[in-house]
DNA sequence: GTGGTCTAGACCACC
DNA sequence: GTGGTCTAGACCACA
């Protein structure tokens, strides 16, 4: 369910953060859905249990997700969905504002865009 | 002339370099301009001259930048080469990748381009 | 006629004896009167049976309640004990002092509580 | 400066959370003043490490703190205050309820505010 | 079985 | 020196 990637260079329990969060817009993790637990997880992506602890804790405190201590941790949904869409936008934003601030034209973006989109989902 | 933030994630020395890339993209830094030195620049700044030091050697090393020992460090392209450039659409194409998967349209992206755009460069 | 928050971090168990000890005090369970049995109130709050036990071990060996074999369990005393009431009193006193520390005024708190006392029970 | 109490079953980094808001709350800690560093607050405490920057990470992500790596933790302090004292009056409000579901007078925890708020700092 | 807390200690990038 | 990340493994309360 979940892909690791050790080559980059951002955190592990961020880049299961993310994930998460991604799966929450997508609607694929839904209210009240349960997520993996801290040790199954941890196993299954090889990985220590405090940092899928971190990663749990971390969207709780963000109020993605509530934990009920010896049940599980869950989704909570409440407002998730724009949040996380705004939250890339703005991501998409700077990077845009990057390449504009280099000098690369508008026209240069805009095909980007289209040819990304076109490829479908090949590498999703 | 430069402008860092502590409170960015991204390490100073990093940001310091970007911000000479983006200017010889511009064409503020033209080739042979000299950069101010570590010392003065680490006052103005108010940040450790390791770090400025930093920022040139790695410049240095990238090929934008030569230093002339006990004379100063100058411009040595007029423009950044099209590593920089790739480099950058490499991370723009991951952020569009993200928003296609989250379901964002084309048609935001493309909106969102053109806003950016056309605001020119308020906030660069 | 019992609530409870899943969500709340207090445990299951905790919650359930306070809510018997509130109806204890509050005259709504009486001397002799028999509380639900474990495998009934498990199942209609839809938790594990050893948590409703254990709410019943902890209220006998405390003595509000005696519970006769193969029969069931049965309030003890009409009126919640001194004790209860003083551990309530601790733990507000400790809150009341960080008001206090916090500079929050005399006046600020003696009114929360007459709004709190004002309002009845509408959300006990 | 700061007094972590081993007896109480709260946990030590909430403890020192909870501190430090009180100090922000009270003007002790003021906007970009710098929190002791982690190693020298684990050692002083007696703690690990990782306790203490648990206790930062989580400031941070609920906006009370900002962290400078390899600088240090600083204040951030926007609107921190209010929330402060929000939080703190919603909790009182809780044991206020409790009181008054078990039957405890008002007179009784008036008497009690003001005896607390008269004993001054004896125990702060 | 679950999550929560904590310790001990490692390595990293950065200043 | 600083904070950030991660591992390995312990113990606890709870269901």
């Amino acid at each position: 369910m979940f892909v690791l990637n050790v080559k980059d260079d951002t955190p592990v329990y961020v880049q299961l953060q993310n994930q998460i969060l991604e799966y929450i817009a997508l609607g694929i993790l839904k209210k009240d859905d349960q997520l993996p637990s801290v040790r199954s997880l941890s196993k299954e992506l090889g990985i220590n249990p405090n940092t899928v602890a971190k990663a749990y804790a971390n969207l709780e405190i963000m109020g993605y997700v509530y934990s009920v201590p010896s049940k599980g941790v869950f989704i909570l949904e409440e407002k998730v969905q724009e949040d996380v869409v705004l939250k890339k936008l703005e991501e998409l934003s700077m990077k845009i504002k990057d390449c504009r601030n280099m000098m690369i034209s508008q026209e240069k973006v805009h095909q980007l865009v289209s040819q990304i989109y076109e490829e479908e989902k090949k590498d999703a």
